[in-house]
DNA sequence: CTGTTAGCGCATTCAG
DNA sequence: CTGAATGCGCTAACAG
């Protein structure tokens, strides 16, 4: 079903029908005719015929490094929210955490094509690099922070620093800290925390030391090993602190297995031994997961803005893609420090 | 930068540089001439002119109702695999559980075009199934019973039941069995989780009573506050079951704020208080969620093959597409009863 | 207000 | 093996 056979079975023209679709002038006649042939056949317009010759698709893509992401989630929320008000609509594309795949939907984006990108960014490599500087549509990242493209990004370093004094707070000065972070490929939830973190034990007059740090994938599962390995390897470990609050989950099953508890746990019911707080362990995380708050009970971490990034970051991409906004833009968003089991859901 | 330009640089036709992309005959000099040409240019073909002729995307697009959902990301994962085994890329749109927003990305994707659908249904309207009934393109559903489309879904009947069975024997005989279900809309996760759950109790002698049921929506948040209202206005309760494991987070929080204790809970150090235990409540879910078993250390859910029935969506879908494949499918997938903390990571 | 016309970028005949 | 010509379905001038 094409635009001529309507105009044919309506007998206008195939512009008739075009300006029909698209709010042109056309007379009511000839809008009734139109409009009761196309209810009968069912017609929609082709996409990417349309695309291919307005160079519009009130599209945008979105590549996001996976799925299954409470943080992730409200980014997109963010986004989503932004471009179905303003009349967009919003593609996904989940790269696994793959790089290669990662540049292989910034290309399919941007030759299907849509308006304009957001990629969630983890880390940012050379051909990252080379897509964001030839990139034929607008491209934001978000999450990290680079001069290739506008960007929305969290003030990580702040938020590891913070936590880096909450920890040293949270350990007696006689037991050793220990920190699971990520590789530090991913500038923000990798360097930038951990930098952060150690600035942070440095300012309380604490250190990391080298055996307690372990390095995870995103997953709980990676977290669990590196805090097994932790406790089994070390001793007197008097905070676990995870780079995100997945590994934490993990890092708290670990503890679990190996009969410790947990340094935050409030115990409903009295605890007759209380001597047991001596081998408790702390574990903080970062992103303020709802879901393990409301498994847990809440352990310290830190509530980034993810939501308002995203909405940050749709905003951006519209003012260049309808406004031709040429100014570069890097935004740093702030954070805010969870301390552990108090305010509610 | 098109083909025109590029068969121009080259010195050769639009249709030889249209010949090197897709393998057809091309002498061995134009060749490097064009690759030449190609590489010191960046140029990419447009795929929306290319599937404007040829009518192939190599692109499925699966419409899912949130982003933030282990269960889902699971299916998405399976469809990923297969997808990327076989060529094709995959495109996700999120309806945020919002019906019409359901029926925009299926018309979108059927426009715009991709080359068949992934559906991972919830409730199936009226829309749903003129949409089914009329698609251009072949429509796999995943996650729900439809005879309007090849589907792929989980014995959720049968899961309830088992769940029933489970819950009647955690609970004391004169304890009352609670149940947290979702809207009955949905078919599987509502309507026959819960049908299969008065079935298992009833098998064991057991009901499950008007006033000990309420309805969240599918989150946290919904969870806690189903389960306070349970906890408030309600007494004696052995055991809440909770139609998805994102529910039991939630109730599991409420149990806390109520200072309950979990009936699983094996605490690291022996208990002092052991009468507690007559106080204590157990929750049941559905869903198998890792982070949450990391969390808690497991609660008794039921395991459904989510990544195997992404993976049957996808070859079914790939099987119409490809083969021309006719024939309808309903393809029921199994589940497992996971007890509770036993199993690892 | 309307129809005619001329492409958008590409793949595919069909002669050469 | 190659290039010229044609048209995919649509919209944007333009001339009525």
């Amino acid at each position: 079903m094409t635009i001529k056979e309507i105009a044919r079975l309506a007998n206008v023209s195939s512009a008739a029908v075009s300006r029909y679709l698209n709010g042109g002038y056309i007379s009511e006649e000839k809008r009734a005719q139109i409009k009761k042939v196309i209810e009968e056949t069912g017609y929609h317009p082709s996409a990417q015929a349309r695309t291919l010759r307005t160079k519009r698709a009130s599209l945008i893509g979105v590549v996001v490094p996976k799925i299954n992401s409470e943080s992730i989630s409200r980014v997109t929320e963010g986004i989503g929210n932004v471009l179905a008000a303003r009349g967009y609509q919003m593609l996904l594309a989940s790269t696994d955490n793959n790089a290669k795949k990662e540049i292989e939907y910034l290309h399919l984006f941007e030759k299907y094509p849509v308006d304009g990108i957001i990629l969630i960014g983890t880390m940012i490599t050379a051909e990252h690099r080379r897509f964001l500087k030839n990139a034929r549509i607008p491209v934001v990242v978000t999450g990290q922070n680079t001069k290739y493209a506008n960007c929305v990004y969290h003030d990580d370093y702040g938020a590891g620093k913070a936590m880096g004094k909450l920890a040293a707070s949270l350990s007696g000065k006689h037991k050793h800290i220990a920190y699971i972070g990520v590789t530090r490929e991913d500038k923000a939830a990798g360097a930038s925390r951990e930098d952060g973190f150690r600035a942070g034990l440095k300012s309380e007059g604490r250190e990391l030391e080298e055996e307690y740090v372990r390095i995870s994938a995103f997953r709980a599962e990676s977290g669990y090993e590196a805090a097994l390995s932790l406790l089994d390897e070390e001793t007197d470990i008097g905070v676990i602190s995870c780079a995100t609050d997945t590994i934490a989950a993990g890092a708290i099953r670990a503890l679990r297995d190996r009969g410790i508890r947990l340094a935050q746990d409030q115990p409903a019911l009295p605890d007759a031994d209380a001597s047991a707080d001596s081998c408790r362990i702390a574990v903080t995380g970062f992103g303020d997961n709802q879901l393990l708050k409301a498994a847990t009970g809440g352990i310290p971490t830190v509530h980034f803005g993810y939501k308002t990034s995203g909405i940050r970051s749709a905003e951006l991409l519209l003012d260049v893609i309808e406004r031709g906004e040429k100014i570069p833009v890097e935004m740093k968003l702030g954070f805010r420090l969870v301390r552990g089991s108090e305010g509610s859901m």
